[in-house]
DNA sequence: TGGGGCCTCAAACGCTAGTTTAAAACGTCT
DNA sequence: AGACGTTTTAAACTAGCGTTTGAGGCCCCA
């Protein structure tokens, strides 16, 4: 091949460590390691630890964003006949995107969540401006169908009760093994992440509603 | 005095800076230095920057826990001449022990919930321990009234709504000046804490209940 | 006044981090 | 085969980290 894998290897080794331990606490060293790279291999083909840090994320949220664009882009078709898209159906677009556009493997989809848990707590203002800048339109396209899902609670309400539910899958799926095995222990029940995310349908529904 | 101050500035400073910037990414030079004392205080008076962790959290959960489990106790007595504690209340009580019990300043508690945050996401596996070890009583408390509040959703399905509702609350907390901003630019409206927990309530108490 | 705890200080230690370097290896094309 | 751009390699570099040290200051009590 002309390209060479190591990018793929380093990313792969990469977003699995970023996800186990944080961006501060993974080392180029380990990366490599993993990969089985040299170490001067990230600065090379990324130019710097940061710059990693984002193409980690693009790889996750393109086609995961682009798959959401088309599918919201049906939906605004059919609802342009008449009718809205009904809360329910929007998430579970959303929720079915984010476990299956990568690959078949829901690992994936923790990964992506301990990311973006990761991405949103840490204080890495570029990382958070730069998801902004690079998804920001999907996210408000998004939000263009909510709002006219529920029309009667008010935009503001609307929007800080949109951020709760972020809130509620990203914290929940992030800290998801901790929480395995406490529920394993009270409840003597494994957990998968698409258990935990029909849990999260009515939860949500639930709370934008009210 | 006898006890010298350097303990408290260095928590002061501490909790500030591990909410603004992480654990992983403030230095002890940062600390001390904003603290105004030598460097070598923090390792002489607390062991090492782990322990100072541990700290900054103690000093900030057993005023509230203490204050919370009285306050839950205060409701076990009521409910025992028959009756339940409502939903609402129960998350009233918490919410205002939370934004209240570290002096009158809310931006304290915005701290509060930032550290959380951190806490959890960031994969301080010893941390967490210790914070479970230390405060689960209360919080399995907090869980029983709970569940006698809302007896038709099962335990389980409560369990895990019950950290959305964390995730949720944490989430937005910490990520709060930023959202300060969008809000600021869409609604031309700026945000506090007890604003955000008054638009709190109503989507925990309808994820909650489903 | 002088000794003894408690605390502070500047300096250093050992270590790991991200990054850079320059030489070696590789693959491709003429 | 040989030259050239790309990639890999081992090693070094600088910077910053948490921590330790030992000398010194402070204050209280004998």
């Amino acid at each position: 091949m002309s390209q060479s894998d190591t990018v793929q290897r380093i990313l792969d080794a990469a977003e699995v460590l970023f996800a186990q331990k944080g961006f501060a606490e993974t080392s180029l060293r380990a990366i490599t390691s993993r990969a089985g790279v040299n170490l001067a291999a990230v600065n090379y083909h990324f130019g710097s630890k940061e710059a990693l840090i984002q193409a980690v994320f693009e790889r996750y949220l393109t086609p995961f964003c682009q798959a959401l664009d088309a599918k919201l882009e049906d939906l605004e078709g059919e609802t342009r006949s008449g009718g809205e898209v009904p809360l329910e159906k929007l998430f579970t677009v959303a929720s079915r995107l984010a476990l299956g556009s990568h690959g078949d493997e829901p690992r994936r989809a923790m990964i992506f969540f301990r990311l973006s848990g990761q991405a949103y707590s840490q204080p890495q203002d570029h990382l958070r401006a730069w998801l902004r800048e690079h998804y920001g339109p999907v996210f408000r396209r998004f939000l263009a169908l909510l709002r006219r899902a529920v029309p009667d609670v008010p935009p503001m309400e609307l929007f800080w009760r949109v951020h709760f539910s972020l809130g509620a899958v990203i914290f929940t799926l992030s800290g998801m093994e901790s929480l395995q095995a406490i529920s394993k222990k009270d409840f003597n029940q494994s957990v998968t992440a698409a258990h935990i995310t029909q849990q999260l349908l009515p939860f949500v529904v639930g709370g934008i509603q009210g």
